[in-house]
DNA sequence: AAAAAATTTGCGTGTTTTTGCGTTTTTATC
DNA sequence: GATAAAAACGCAAAAACACGCAAATTTTTT
């Protein structure tokens, strides 16, 4: 049995079960409990379900408030990720944008360190719901489905009264001679008053969206503290940045 | 079963009684007291509850956060919920506001009435993500992890610039008498924030907490247009709402 | 098809977590 | 203050876990 198939059994023991024994999915598996507890502490990592002291339970975040969606490149996005966790000062305020990697970025935030976190998306928000030793603003606005959090004016009216340390934020654009470029008008919008109410501007980027541009800018390349990738810094794709004095990591 | 699974128990018990005695819990759990004390010991610490000489009572305030993932009474709950979309206009304004009965209502609306909804409430907002007929916006504020969404003076300041014509309201006390109460400060001072900001009120209530009352008092069943619950209208139950000029569906 | 590389798995070892029990201390009640 | 119930404490056994390593398996390359 393939171990994709055995962590698919697994998921559909914790959806129509709600919970699982390590012992007994070792026997049902015909694989040893190290297995069954590797795979399980894989399918935490991801989100799927959390992890308990004999077992398994469904996550309480799960599939029924937001849909369980496939993050792409995620071992890339994790690896990016690692790396900004450690810039997070114990007791900061920081603020979290974006979708895909800024729900893993929440997911993956240390249990141990007491932030407090202003977001207007959803995903992240429904995330650190469980997260008790984070406190939760949610910026209110109108709803964009397509970036699954608020977004427009009102977001912008409510990030003026707010003054962060750090602000997270997730793009497909960013050039060295271009700064930071997004597909749509209020997005852009948006993610400047954020980068206006916060200290520092901490900018993710995967590999692939490096030297990208966009139709609209949010800020040139001066405006962003530190750029991270999953690439190690001293890559040739990212002296170009560093040339312009941002922080590579 | 699992020590988290127990925990769960603990907390549901909690929430539907209000007390939980060690010695009961030990005996229906099948586990000695020390481990129930132990167990209530740490969920005291996490702020769930307030341990006390003998058991724990409900904390009022806190996180206590809904670890249940079954929505309770479904059936019952569906009843109620079809009877509200009959009262919603084509094109209307509506607040809706809680986590189960709530997020069961955005899942209902049907598909062809474009309405704009306003919520503070994450499961709604979630479901609502893609109902491409609803312009969803977000209450923005600090997050309840207890009720799932905003709540405090953030989201009553923001409420004050909006106007709607409708709010559905959820609530696990109604009382012919004192009105609606809630077992939460600043849950009562937010939903009193909603009906103000719209013209009709309609209190979605299930009959077992018909006629309960908690600490907190939003306000006077008067300012109540109607009241939906998943009995006939006619029933004994209900007859002193209607006597005080409630609408009752 | 064979070889090499990478991944996955099982097992031994030592550590941590969980639990129940006896003992002592604290608490509530009369 | 006496008394009984509940709680706290320490301890020990069992279960679950983490870690390293080598064997087995899968994937990739030649």
């Amino acid at each position: 049995m393939l171990k994709e198939e055995r962590q698919n059994f697994i998921l559909s023991e914790i959806t129509s079960k709600n919970k699982v024994y390590s012992a007994n999915l070792s026997s049902q598996l015909n694989v040893s409990e190290d297995t069954i507890r590797r795979d399980l502490k894989e399918l935490a990592e991801h989100g799927y379900l959390k992890k308990v002291h004999g077992g398994a339970l469904a996550n309480p975040v799960g599939p029924r408030h937001m849909k369980q969606q496939f993050i792409s490149h995620e071992s890339e996005r994790l690896k990016m990720i690692k790396k900004c966790l450690l810039l997070i000062p114990h007791g900061s305020v920081i603020i979290i944008e974006g979708a895909e990697s800024a729900s893993v970025l929440a997911h993956q935030l240390p249990s141990e360190l007491p932030i407090t976190v202003i977001t207007n998306s959803l995903p992240v928000c429904t995330r650190l719901l469980t997260a008790y030793h984070v406190d939760t603003f949610f910026i209110g606005g109108k709803i964009s489905m397509k970036y699954q959090g608020s977004m427009g004016t009102e977001v912008v009216q409510n990030l003026t009264d707010i003054k962060a340390d750090l602000c997270f934020m997730v793009g497909s654009g960013i050039h060295a001679d271009v700064g930071i470029t997004v597909t749509d008008r209020e997005y852009a919008i948006t993610l400047r008053a954020m980068m206006k109410a916060s200290t520092k501007t901490i900018f993710m980027c995967l590999s692939k969206d490096v030297g990208q541009m966009q139709p609209f800018r949010v800020a040139p390349i001066d405006k962003i503290s530190t750029l991270v990738t999953e690439l190690e810094a001293t890559n040739d794709q990212l002296i170009s940045f560093r040339e312009k004095g941002v922080d590579v990591l």
